[in-house]
DNA sequence: CGCAATCCGTAGCCATTGCTACATTTTAGA
DNA sequence: TCTAAAATGTAGCAATGGCTACGGATTGCG
């Protein structure tokens, strides 16, 4: 319900509150890239993506529905608002910066694919600039 | 329980059973930091590292107990089995490469730190030879 | 020794994210 | 149209990891 995440210590901010957000994160992601290749978004499209029951996905996206990333009506496509279409933008842009440096640093396309699934997501500003140089470079 | 996590796809191993691993990573790896530093680990030192309560600590330490990572009796310090050192080796091993590898191409020092401590558990052997190539060359 | 402070365990609550089983709604085809 | 298949929702369970509150164990100090 709360848009802020209560500041922890720093490190270890890795806490329930976290991985919410990562999900929330792949979630959004997931959505956007879906409506980019095929016009639409469905719950099943998201459990054959993340692997998971549609039941998973059903809750998860009414979660984020509250959090007005995402909005759904009953048995409709999932679209993303305004502030989930901002953060789709944000985090697509950033996982193919990872994706695009670990390839960059000589990693396969397939283990660069999925490394940059779980890695995209504890990369901060500073890396992500650091990544960006490097591509450039 | 279970000793293997199930294979779901791969990409997205990013599930529960691959959260709580991370969780083993963490504690197996703040264990053996903490007895290197100040020769023994309790409850509450790990506590104060994670910024959890020591109940959170205490349940967990009682989980990766069951997966015989770890050892402790009530009211006594926590220590590593060997199947713990092992893992452990594992990860301070890795976490050091991700640490160095941020740091070298060109992420300040704490920043460095705090990513690493996220990315780590997301770098497959892959890309940790990647780093290590960098890190050389 | 004994008591207070510190450390740790237990009880019991909540949120998140898995699941199966079953109910309901849409949609497409006969 | 009308019915069956596909898609989605709901109910209810488990595991993990947060928490507070409270109680028992250890330890150290007067």
């Amino acid at each position: 319900m709360e848009e802020k995440t209560k500041a922890r210590s720093i490190p270890f901010a890795r806490t329930r509150d976290h991985h919410a957000n990562e999900t929330a994160e792949d979630y959004v992601e997931a959505v956007a890239d879906i409506i980019a290749k095929s016009g639409e978004c469905r719950v099943l499209e998201l459990a054959r993506h993340f692997n998971v029951s549609h039941v998973t996905v059903s809750r998860i996206v009414k979660r984020l529905q509250n959090e007005r990333l995402l909005h759904s009506q009953p048995y409709r496509p999932i679209e993303l608002t305004p502030k989930g279409a901002t953060l789709a933008k944000r985090v697509r842009e950033r996982h193919q910066v990872v994706l695009d440096f670990l390839i960059a640093i000589g990693v396969d396309k397939r283990n660069a694919e999925i490394d940059s699934e779980g890695i995209e997501h504890h990369v901060g500003l500073k890396t992500l600039a650091a990544m960006k140089r490097f591509l450039k470079g």
